[in-house]
DNA sequence: TTACTTACTTACTAATAAGTAAGTATATTT
DNA sequence: AAATATACTTACTTATTAGTAAGTAAGTAA
């Protein structure tokens, strides 16, 4: 079923974010590629703060059910693993953007205090999806890795976010380099 | 000494840069800070490609010199790491920056494409310094770890950029668990 | 002492930004 | 049929931005 104006609002939103950052498109840029006016867009979200809400809520709602689905025993571990880093190939293939956590960092100082909480809970169901994998996949002896799972996922997911930041400025060899290494580290 | 007007312009570009990204700081900032008016930054620095042109420079300045350097025998590699990793130590204590490439990469196709090569240079040169510093070290025997240096090196400075970033969103502990398991992983 | 350079200030322009108030067409409800 | 809600458009305001042209004061060189 195609989009609601509201729904490809949110997905021209967060594709602009990932591309050039929070503070490098404007109302009027989105309007121009959905062939309605300036205003039109405000009518939906009044102020910019709430269309960066809009996104945020959409993308944790959508790792938050990665995260049940990721609870079903049906398929296995690196399968799992993959389902995760399938997000960042997508961003690497979908002209380079990078990780939304990744360009929100940087902006985080110049958005309103009140949207941290939802940019923080995002993280954390994304950091979460991906310490349940690890901490199951040793359980079951197929991954190994010292320490505790949550922290060997923040360590992937801060050197995903950098690989494609790395492959933006390298070249996207970069970004396999660094994948790869990831992945060697749990299977061996 | 103290900065000339030029020094201090780029030293304030640079931290505008780290803390909000390229295109969430104007040229009346940084007048505001030096006391003096907008016209005189342009002045030094006609356009604001030319002012980013000379953060990049300086910085590329500044990595090139520590690969020299890194080239002493005098100290032993973890010293030498460590004087690597300070760099984003310092971003972390210095209220939370990220990294130079970390920011920029956010930017990167909102900037003029000549830049581009600018950019490329400063990256690698910080590459290869912390390239040059495992490569010695695994041939010391004083670092293990698998594959070419240089990948390792992607991983560790893809990491490090994204370990700023996660510490921002979660807070800083993320950062310290990221930096002590790369650590770990190289002296095991 | 005259010419020239450096490092600015004053005073502007043109473009772009977020945001708003009021009006309109279409569909839905009462 | 009348009232209301939805999804817009038209037409605007205010603020901020990069950038420029012209002027000036202080130093340097010929």
């Amino acid at each position: 079923m195609p989009l609601s104006t509201r729904e490809s609002i949110i997905a021209l939103a967060e594709n602009h974010i990932q591309q050039n950052g929070y503070n490098a498109f404007s109302y009027y840029d989105i309007a121009v590629q959905l062939g309605i006016k300036n205003a039109a867009v405000h009518y939906h979200f009044p102020k910019k703060k709430d269309l960066l809400k809009g996104v945020l809520d959409k993308s944790e709602q959508h790792f938050q059910n990665m995260v049940e689905l990721s609870k079903h025993n049906d398929i296995n571990y690196m399968d799992k693993l993959n389902r995760f880093l399938k997000i960042y190939d997508d961003n690497l293939n979908r002209q380079n953007r990078v990780c939304l956590m990744g360009a929100l960092a940087t902006d985080l100082f110049t958005l309103p205090d009140h949207l941290r909480p939802a940019l923080n809970q995002l993280v954390e169901a994304m950091k979460n999806w991906l310490t349940q994998i690890l901490e199951e996949a040793r359980n079951a002896g197929e991954f190994k890795f010292d320490g505790v799972a949550s922290d060997r996922a923040a360590l992937i997911c801060s050197s995903m976010a950098g690989a494609l930041q790395l492959a933006r400025v390298l070249g996207n060899k970069e970004y396999e380099v660094i994948k790869s290494q990831l992945i060697k580290d749990l299977i061996k």
